[in-house]
DNA sequence: ATTGACTCTCCTGTTAGGGGAGATAGTAAG
DNA sequence: CTTACTATCTCCCCTAACAGGAGAGTCAAT
């Protein structure tokens, strides 16, 4: 019979975390003196106690510890450990995509000084109703013909805006084009309207995961903001499976200043196999 | 300006995640109505958010992402980007152990049907003085010979035993042998004493890592604990980096049935490159 | 009897928020 | 203007696995 301070010393573990045991009912004293309260162990207890440890150590949470030792079964235990590999498994991958983002960053700032301008978040997009507007303009500078048209047409017909606010264009063509861009500009609204030749009501489903940044100020050097979330992209292993879209968060209509415009580049993308 | 809701939706964060940073002071909203309490956030906001998410996403604690966007130089992120990089490859190190040693369990479940009997803890071993006699044996059968030998020198010598006893065999063989065992009995103490012919005081030095486990039952069968161990040690890929004790919690002198003697069987190792 | 080492219980703190109570504010419909 | 419903507020407790420390009691030796 050992007092707690020996114990502990036996098995390299603290006093505390032995109390705590107690405290949890996951491994008791084999006596305990009624009127002082001090524990005592044996060493008939140091199997439980190493089995404990043992799971510990490969990631079981006490918890779980507990369920596994009243229930201990060949097939119990082979299924806990199986749902525990597979939850390393995926401890590892998350650790590894850290990691790898961790050295992009690295590199980044190294190379060109110090520019954390673009942060790249994965987001879920939502599902969305939209007024969609899909034609080929010739270059860029189209956009600021087709924009207002699409708005007469929504306060025409009084449709509602979905809040907060969605406004997006995607980028149909799959390679970077100056002129005949097949673009199709989206305003998230709360219900279907009706169609009109050049406007059309749809659903647009929503993405699992979508590389995204933030770039401020005006859209002539937009390509910046793509040119870091592609290069993100590409050393993070992830791969583009769809059209890019742009989100206006703040522009003209509500900015004066250039330099405090915002958009958002959003890329749905999957993890390369 | 954006309600707390709508500005949680734009984002994909909880308002009750933004109602925490608010609170630690990592990102506070544009305005608060005085009045009511509301908060006000606005799109503006949105790159300092954006950059708070991507630090986090790469494995920053908030109390790290405050610091860091404090003090933001080229060479402080650089720090504490390879401070991060150290920390996640180690994780993914542990992981990658922990990984292994559920294959080692699931593997021999498997074959064997279910068989925890021989947990292996990692332990480190302190620093001792001990008692030792080192002498080779004709055969096992010899150690019920020298052993009282030993006793009876402490107990003449009055020499003192370390608290939490720690009793254990050195077997200086490289290899396994039935016949001329190279074998050291150490008995720690609380301080050195008077060297005898076959009695010699020393200090024996700590183990950082030793695999242990434990063996019930009489010594019979004691190879059945160094068989799971030594596997163990392959699996996870350790090696043995000297010799292995085993030291004596319950035996004939504490114990008369021998299926509730203990024995620890400890091998120092370290990680394989 | 008096140390000094040990042990006890109880309380607080750690991370990054989640859950819920009870109160107030904002908004739309009747 | 009232009612109803939703959004928001603050405040408090909860998580996992203990660590740290306060204040009080206990053990063994001198």
């Amino acid at each position: 019979m050992y007092k707690i301070g020996n114990f502990s010393k036996m098995n390299k573990i603290t006093v505390k975390t032995l109390r705590h045991y107690d405290k949890i009912g996951l491994f008791k004293p084999i006596f305990v003196d009624e009127k002082t309260g001090y524990r005592y162990y044996s060493s008939s207890q140091l199997p439980r106690l190493h089995k404990i440890l043992a799971l510990k150590s490969i990631g079981f949470s006490l918890d779980e510890i507990k369920k596994a030792m009243k229930e201990i079964t060949t097939e119990n235990m082979v299924t806990y450990l199986e749902d525990k590999r597979v939850e390393i498994l995926k401890k590892i991958q998350n650790e590894s995509l850290k990691l790898s983002q961790v050295n992009t960053y690295l590199t980044k700032i190294k190379q060109e000084g110090f520019n954390m301008e673009y942060n790249i978040v994965l987001k879920e997009l939502p599902e969305v109703i939209v007024a969609s507007m899909r034609t080929t303009i010739p270059n860029y500078d189209a956009f600021y013909k087709i924009y207002p048209e699409m708005g007469k047409y929504m306060e025409k017909e009084k449709v509602e805006c979905r809040v907060p606010e969605y406004c997006f264009t995607i980028y149909h063509d799959g390679e970077y084009k100056e002129r005949d861009i097949d673009v199709e500009i989206c305003e998230a609204v709360t219900d279907f309207g009706n169609d009109s030749e050049k406007v059309k009501f749809k659903k647009i489903k929503g993405v699992k995961t979508a590389a995204c940044v933030l770039h401020k100020g005006p859209y002539s050097n937009l390509g910046l903001a793509y040119g870091a979330v592609m290069e993100w992209i590409e050393n993070n292993g992830y791969e583009i499976i769809n059209s890019p879209r742009e989100s206006y968060i703040d522009g003209v209509w509500n900015k004066d200043d250039k330099n405090e415009w915002l958009t958002e580049v959003q890329i749905p993308i999957k993890l390369k196999k």
